[in-house]
DNA sequence: GGAGAAACCGTACCGTGAGTACAGTTTTGG
DNA sequence: CCAAAACTGTACTCACGGTACGGTTTCTCC
């Protein structure tokens, strides 16, 4: 990795911070610069607009969800051949990494994207539609499998199943962050986790 | 109502309007003023500054939310007698209200200032934060009425299931907004309808 | 209908932040 | 050592938030 390379990830790391602490618009290029130890000549080598640096921070951004999705899922498959018990631990385990962010989760660049949406161009915004749709589908192959073994007790969308997922997440963020309790973000993982069990589980099983 | 205030009406209408689609930072009081047909020292004269506007504009939505929720809950009582079948009702009104906004909720206020929040003073935080608990509040003694009558099938905090309306709506509306596609929130309100059913409804229950 | 308050308009100004232009300088890797 | 890469410095422009303040129109009430 070059110098360069390195650099770029600095400041990416420390936009990223600002923008989910107070929003893309507030976030001055003068104050990321001032805490990355550069001048604007230095960031506009690397940026050639603030456009670019979201786009830049989004793909970050993405990537390392995708990472941790693809971790926590494989974790959960590993621990159970059960399609339904697997899912049900890979939902534990993801309410236990978000309960151990010391801060409490940063927020959700996407959702704050979503309501500064004019300031980015196409390209952004394609970007966090597609991010979107690949969690949607990776969560509604999850649900396929986990249907083929346990019917649901319940006429339920399994698009629309998976679709909550994303949704009570970003939602509980942005409650946790409102009310300023990180907890709520936990407690809404596991709720959903409950709704998944009472959709398929047989009443017999515990 | 005097001129002021119809005047003042309309800034905050336009100016949420733009808030919603842009983001708060975006929104420029030239923009504003040009669409309201006035000028600068005219917005002045109604707000002290931006941060006088967004408390004004969030004291609107709030309001407004609040009577919404005030006529769906009370309708879904006149229905039914039974406090889960009055909850299914007011439910279904609700999605059936959000499906029929013609170009999709415009977005939540609440959620657009969690992504800014270091912009609004302490006032506005703590504005938005009364309104969620409030909101929560107001299920959670529906939910108590229900749990009375039908034990929870699956050991599940009332709390969090209160709070999961307000978090899958708020995520709802991000994806509708970040996928274009309005459908997606009256959907999600259906599911979490369903996940309410299967929680408190007994199995022979339709 | 006249006075005074409320609801504005016009102009000029300041500070901050995004972004441009471009020439010069240091750092780094082959 | 040398050429590219990675910056620095200065000097602008433009848009936007906000201030200051004097003047003007438009209600409203007696």
């Amino acid at each position: 990795m070059g110098k360069g390379e390195a650099t770029r990830e600095r400041i990416l790391e420390i936009a990223e911070a600002a923008v989910l602490a107070k929003g893309f618009g507030a976030t001055s290029i003068d104050e990321v610069i001032a805490e990355a130890g550069l001048t604007k000549s230095g960031f506009f080598y690397h940026f050639k607009d603030k456009n670019a640096l979201a786009h830049e921070m989004l793909r970050r951004y993405v990537a390392t969800n995708d990472q941790l999705f693809d971790d926590i899922f494989a974790r959960g498959h590993q621990l159970s051949d059960d399609p339904l018990q697997a899912f049900l631990i890979s939902l534990k385990l993801l309410a236990e990494t978000m309960a151990d962010l010391p801060n409490g989760h940063p927020g959700c660049l996407i959702a704050s994207i979503c309501y500064q949406e004019r300031q980015f161009d196409r390209e952004v915004r394609e970007l966090t539609a597609r991010s979107v749709r690949d969690w949607n589908a990776r969560f509604r192959k999850i649900l396929d499998g986990i249907a083929a073994v346990y019917p649901p007790r319940e006429p339920v969308d399994l698009d629309d199943v998976a679709d909550m997922l994303s949704c009570v997440v970003d939602g509980a963020i942005i409650m946790s962050k409102t009310l300023n309790d990180p907890s709520r973000l936990e407690r809404q993982i596991l709720i959903f986790r409950s709704c998944i069990k009472l959709m398929f589980a047989a009443p017999s099983l515990p």
